[in-house]
DNA sequence: CTGAAAGCGCTAACAT
DNA sequence: ATGTTAGCGCTTTCAG
């Protein structure tokens, strides 16, 4: 049987547009670049039948011979998180209007996966990598990845949302401590003293970072900190419903509930609800991210927005003056602003 | 000042390989892709100096000397939308394993980037595109955007999850006629006779059919259909609760709603508590996509699944057959499924 | 202002 | 089994 290729249409390339103007490749590049001024009316000759043809230069020729591909690779942790997503597109968009394009891939938790898309944005030459999650979000940093990162990094900047120890990568990252501290001083405000943290693990560095303001609020609020009102978790629904059971069914249970993020919280709503208690009459809930989790609990979540879009533009401004040679600060830090939806309130009267 | 590249530590090539192994590049191309045999001697030799410079072949130059580059491009409406996360992952997941790399970027709805994406993609010579949402969801296709799918198509295989007129692409798309007679089914037998449809535009081919059979479905049961009854409007939240509040004002409230999508489930439910209705006793929900937001509310979803896993498999396959010259089908449908949690119920007492 | 020529890194006949 | 050679499509000196 002979093999059928069927979508196979002649491609044209620059040599087509070139022989059919009467000039040589060059000039079609220079007017496809506006590297070097050509003669107008040749100019205009060339522009014509590019678009007669719609002509589009083969991007891998392009960046074969040229240094730069203008993409910028993204490795998340995993769109399927609101958080992850409103980034990304947040990126897409910055990337879009600096001229660049996006590559997106998800580690979903696993080392092995992220390795090898490190290995395939190296492979593909990406102008820069950003990684948002994943690795880089673990407390103590994984020492042979950070030796990969670091080779990569003599080729190709690498920016990441959490910390790299030992490789010189650009940090765009979030102020968690100050996050801790806005919904605090929130809390404390509305007469709360008797706060629960749920949720998250404490090998994650932005998760650590919390718990230790969380500590310190406490104790420059004069409050002695109790063990049982800390549940670690993750950073799921799930979790989160269980890891509110638990401080629920104390037998001094807070008067408020910080949650590590909207998805967590969206469960501790459920698992508020199921003891009969109202939010926030009876107990307020706050938490991380503002993702539109946030807007669609029943009440709405107060939580500590990021300012996605800014912050996408930040991650990319990075990678393209990185990109390009420019000099870039090492690390940044993203303000963290508190949303003040329906789900805190006024502490009415004790437990 | 003298511009300054920091990261430009030498690029190594095959050459460098083939040179320090004392071997032809062509030699080292073949160990790389095992597509000739080599002696086993000179290939251990030249395995082990690629791994001691972790070399990786730049896959700019494979592909242009190729006629391959091992990359689908996706273009989905957007990725926050959980849906389209949902199938993303899915499909990264898949095309992995087939040894293909996703290229993903987000049409947010603007006619303009999608078409520009489109562009994009072929420069970057993607070996299929798949489109997730946006034109290819039109009730009426958009006859200049056909065409340029249609001069894509003849070097590119596309893939959609709608359906385009007049251009040769291969449509995997969901059966929402059927999804929506399980979902009348399911309430017919909990004894709801009044029934809303609320949320989602006409003009999307999907919501059409879907209202196409919500109204066969009546007729065939005998039931008349009131205008009223059915109140469009977009896929967020919001609208959800829009459409809800009006028909829940009615004068004859419906016992059960059926919701465009998940998002428009989690606003009706906010505006059936609002109406100070309880779920599933007072009012049955029940929508379409299975994502986690049906996990989120409370009470859980109703909600029809389409089994993302296997949906991505089936776009990447697909994807790859056409890709590969292979003959595939044209058309190929996605077979729903009921999931029943809370939030539908048998009809307790008339209103 | 423009063309010729070399090269980006890899693959694929074609010889040997 | 392996080396040689000729591209893939574009950019970029270098001449003129």
């Amino acid at each position: 049987m002979e093999k059928e290729r069927l979508n196979t249409a002649k491609t044209i390339t620059i040599y087509d547009i070139a022989e059919e103007a009467g000039v040589s490749a060059s000039t079609v590049s220079r007017v496809l670049n506006g590297s070097a001024s050509v003669r107008k009316e040749k100019k205009e000759r060339i522009q014509k039948i590019i678009e007669k043809y719609n002509f589009k230069p083969n991007a891998l020729a392009k960046g074969l011979s040229d240094t730069a591909t203008k993409n910028i690779g993204i490795i998340a942790a995993d769109v399927r998180n609101p958080y992850y997503s409103a980034l990304f597109v947040a990126c897409e968009l910055a990337a879009e209007k600096a001229g660049y394009s996006v590559v997106l891939s998800n580690s979903l938790g696993e080392n092995e996966r992220e390795r090898a898309q490190l290995d395939i944005m190296m492979q593909q030459r990406v102008d820069a990598i950003i990684q948002m999650g994943g690795r880089v979000d673990d407390l103590i940093t994984d020492d042979s990845y950070a030796e990969k990162v670091r080779g990569i990094c003599e080729k190709t900047p690498v920016i990441v949302t959490g910390k790299l120890d030992k490789a010189p990568v650009h940090s765009v990252v979030i102020d968690e401590s100050n996050a801790m501290d806005i919904l605090m001083e929130h809390l404390f405000a509305l007469g709360h003293e008797k706060i629960a943290l749920v949720g998250g693990e404490m090998k994650v560095a932005s998760t650590y970072n919390k718990y230790q303001k969380y500590q310190e609020n406490l104790r420059k609020k004069g409050i002695k900190e109790r063990g049982e009102y800390v549940v670690n978790g993750t950073y799921d629904p799930e979790s989160g419903y269980e890891c509110t059971s638990k401080v629920l069914d104390l037998e001094e249970r807070p008067t408020a509930i910080i949650a590590i993020n909207d998805f967590a919280a969206s469960g501790a709503v459920r698992a508020i609800k199921e003891h009969g208690l109202r939010i926030p009459e009876d107990i307020s809930l706050v938490s991380f991210d503002n993702t539109y989790i946030a807007e669609l609990t029943i009440p709405k979540l107060t939580s500590i927005d990021y300012d996605y879009e800014g912050y996408g533009r930040v991650l990319i401004e990075t990678a393209v003056s990185a990109a390009e040679g420019k000099n870039v600060e090492m690390m940044q830090m993203i303000t963290p602003k508190l949303v003040i939806r329906e789900s805190s309130g006024k502490l009415e009267n004790g437990v």
